[in-house]
DNA sequence: GATACTGCTACGGAAAGCGTAGCGCAAGGG
DNA sequence: CCCTTGCGCTACGCTTTCCGTAGCAGTATC
């Protein structure tokens, strides 16, 4: 046993709430995009921020740099998209729902 | 048409990043709790900002505050732990294959 | 009245995020 | 060769967010 580990879903509930995040996850599930066309996809973002959040996902294993096309998911990356699915159909609901 | 408002998605997006709230909302999947005991379960979050995201939820109609038991989820809210389930499954075996 | 809870606010310092400017590099055109 | 263009990214100073601690007002219990 190694020891107090925080549990799995405490530790992507942390990754996913920095800013960012998930917007960047979102942007890439399509296609790869390069540095700033992720930038501009994620409304202007300060390189600064940007840079810091595609290393947390470099090293988190969700994405990696694919050159010449840029940022590219992982595999494990693109497993997270079934989370995007029932969170965006429930997105839409909620938004109905604000009136 | 209303204009440009930021797509659901996005708009659910943007308060998921903000910090504490996922924390909060899973722990409240099973039973009310009150302030205080929130506080712990979110392993001693500042009191302050504990307040301005129940405040946040509150307003995102995803919480109440159920007297005398503290805060729970809405029906809204509840309908949101739906994107939990794939997520923790997914998040155990992302952990896995940290290594 | 004293004790012990509760939800919550006040306040100062630390950290995260932002906006702007610009560097070093590579490719393409003259 | 130089000049421009676009790239990924860094530097820097400012603002916002977050944190840790202290403590207040209210309620219940003794």
């Amino acid at each position: 046993m190694p020891a107090h580990e925080p549990p799995a879903i405490f530790r992507i509930i942390e990754l996913l709430g920095r800013k960012w995040i998930m917007r960047i996850i979102w942007e890439l599930r399509e296609a790869p995009l390069t540095f700033r066309q992720l930038q501009a996809a994620c409304g202007g973002v300060s390189p600064t921020v940007l840079n810091a959040r595609l290393r947390d996902l470099e090293e988190a294993r969700l994405i990696h740099k694919a050159e010449p096309n840029g940022y590219t998911l992982t595999p494990l990356g693109k497993e997270l998209l079934v989370v995007y699915q029932p969170l965006n159909a429930w997105a839409k609901r909620w938004v109905k729902a604000l009136g």
